[in-house]
DNA sequence: TATGAATGAGTCTTCATTCAT
DNA sequence: AATGAATGAAGACTCATTCAT
């Protein structure tokens, strides 16, 4: 209760942080920015944040946290595993085609200052919880008979390499539909028997 | 050749940025680095360049230049397509471990630079030329049997986007030879006869 | 009392505060830092004192009305002026050695800030306080015949200058135990006859 | 030669610096102040120094090489060792009297910051040279018969410590000729045969 | 061409100080 | 009395850029 406006603000900053970090990449970002954009003074600013990098890695992890394994819940469920895989495929298309809205560059700008990626490498991490998540959903589809019997590390590889680059690449230029649907069409047809 | 030495001096220039750019990303580049880097006078540096932008753009052109179709040369004299993508595909999976070298993060923090990208959008010149490229090599291979009847396109997608996308995780986090080495087997499977 | 509480956190914030100006001199402590050192929030701190000013000057005003005129009253007592001598010098011979605990510098510091120095000179004050209590001593021994009928204010001022000297010194070098042993005997052979 | 403009700029910021020291203390003095003081832009400050510490070294350490051993030439020269003493005790004497002049309370604050300290102790090792030089005076003068056969070391730690204190106060409340000319006394009293 | 001194703007960071609670 | 969020000013530091030489 104490801390209540203190909390409020912190989520402030992190909304309007946000903001900037997906228009214009991390390092364009600074901590004036922020303070502007959240309507702060310098020091109300360095009141809750140390440095954008304390306030991007705040962002960060509270999106990954949000980050569930989703397929577990609904392979439990029984659901047909080709109907998992068409769901997540729409939403990485989705995904694929926002640009704008996307952390992406943001991101690796983060992760290629060189004392934050020698601690935690908290991008791999996340590429083998995602592995992992990817693996439990083909396994099951090969199971059920729905999937073809591939190699999943390279086929996980080629959906998530694949979907990277061209998130990257939706804030460099146009990037219309066709891309990122004839690519998940091409996993599709990878992974779907017949 | 009265500007021989110039031109010997924007050589050395280049040469000392590129690895500045390739280590470090773009904006993290200053001009000061630069002319440290190239032992060079404040003054002197400015004498041959105007800006980090003007010398980014100089050695991406210079990259693209050295870009040809290679490709067109080889279907010319009759080499098997076979043979042909498996000589392009050994090398995208070299430059996909390459990370140190690669200008990837630099390239993608250049040009999301606002008004960078409004003028002149290399990246999507460069995008269209490589799908030329591309698509002529598997005409080609279609055409003497010894390609499957891809559909060209959304193929090539997959090829330049998982390409990209390990390129530049390959500067954020580890990446083992089985990675690009699966990424291109599975590409080859997609696309060579049985 | 209803200020009890309130006279307690005015003691803690001294005993804090001076702490840190022994250790770091005046200028370099900052109201936030005594605040952290007191475990009391900034406002907090405010309810009491305004400045560091206000809390050094408390710090010593209380110190310079525990230094009372010892000697008049062991005077009183027909204590020998010898005794009452070597006293002194033993108390400040420990003085000059314990170079942490001193606050020499910070009150060289805090009194040579223009807009104190002007208002009210107490470190002139204190100086001429220490020097009637010494004529007093030194007059006392020489009428006893114990001391040489010394010229009394060179004495005084030679003492009162090598101690503070040292003082000062035993926070920036190495200051053995020989140095004021040395000092203080000559000063004794000074004073006392034979 | 090429230089020599960049070694006047520094000459006229050591000269203009050495003038704030003197009055403010060392942590009083900014960088701003400095480049205020020398009409220098803020930048162009920095061509020169990094912080108000190495501008300060700078100022000691042309200092210090000036002084020299200029008791041991005189020795050499068969000069009385009286007149040498006098000489020396008036130029002390001058000294503790011209307290605005003096960068005591700045070496004071300057050699009290730790990370100083720590490494390289000049104070020290000022200490020990005038020392040196100092028994070599007395020496002689024991010698010549001149001088009473004083313990050497306690005798030049009065010596130093009281000119030292005396200079210090002389910032800090008004010091009159007295008292300078009272100590110069008491010495030559303790030094001086009769 | 090349040097390096100088400028000035921009950002970072730290505090004294205030204020609602 | 006490908390801690917030303000705003001061100073540090870094660079892009210019210019006399």
């Amino acid at each position: 209760m104490i801390n209540k406006r203190g909390e409020e603000t912190r989520k402030l900053i992190k909304k309007c942080a946000c903001g900037l970090f997906a228009s214009k990449g991390f390092k364009q970002v600074t901590m004036k920015d922020i303070c502007e954009a959240a309507s702060l003074s310098r020091g109300g600013l360095y009141c809750h944040y140390e440095s954008t990098q304390e306030i991007f890695k705040e962002i960060i992890n509270d999106f990954m946290s949000r980050q569930e394994d989703t397929f577990s819940e609904k392979i439990g469920q029984n659901i047909p595993a080709k109907e998992i895989l068409n769901e997540v495929l729409e939403k990485y298309k989705a995904e694929m085609l926002d640009g704008q809205a996307s952390l992406s560059l943001a991101i690796y700008e983060y992760f290629s200052i060189a004392d934050v990626s020698e601690t935690e490498n908290e991008l791999n991490t996340q590429y083998l919880a995602s592995f992992k998540a990817w693996k439990n959903l083909l396994d099951y589809g090969i199971q059920t008979g729905e999937f073809n019997p591939v190699d999943i590390r390279p086929v996980f590889d080629l959906i998530i390499f694949s979907y990277q680059g061209v998130r990257m690449y939706s804030k460099l230029m146009p990037i219309n539909e066709e891309i990122p649907q004839g690519i998940i069409e091409q996993i599709r047809k990878i992974i779907v028997k017949e």
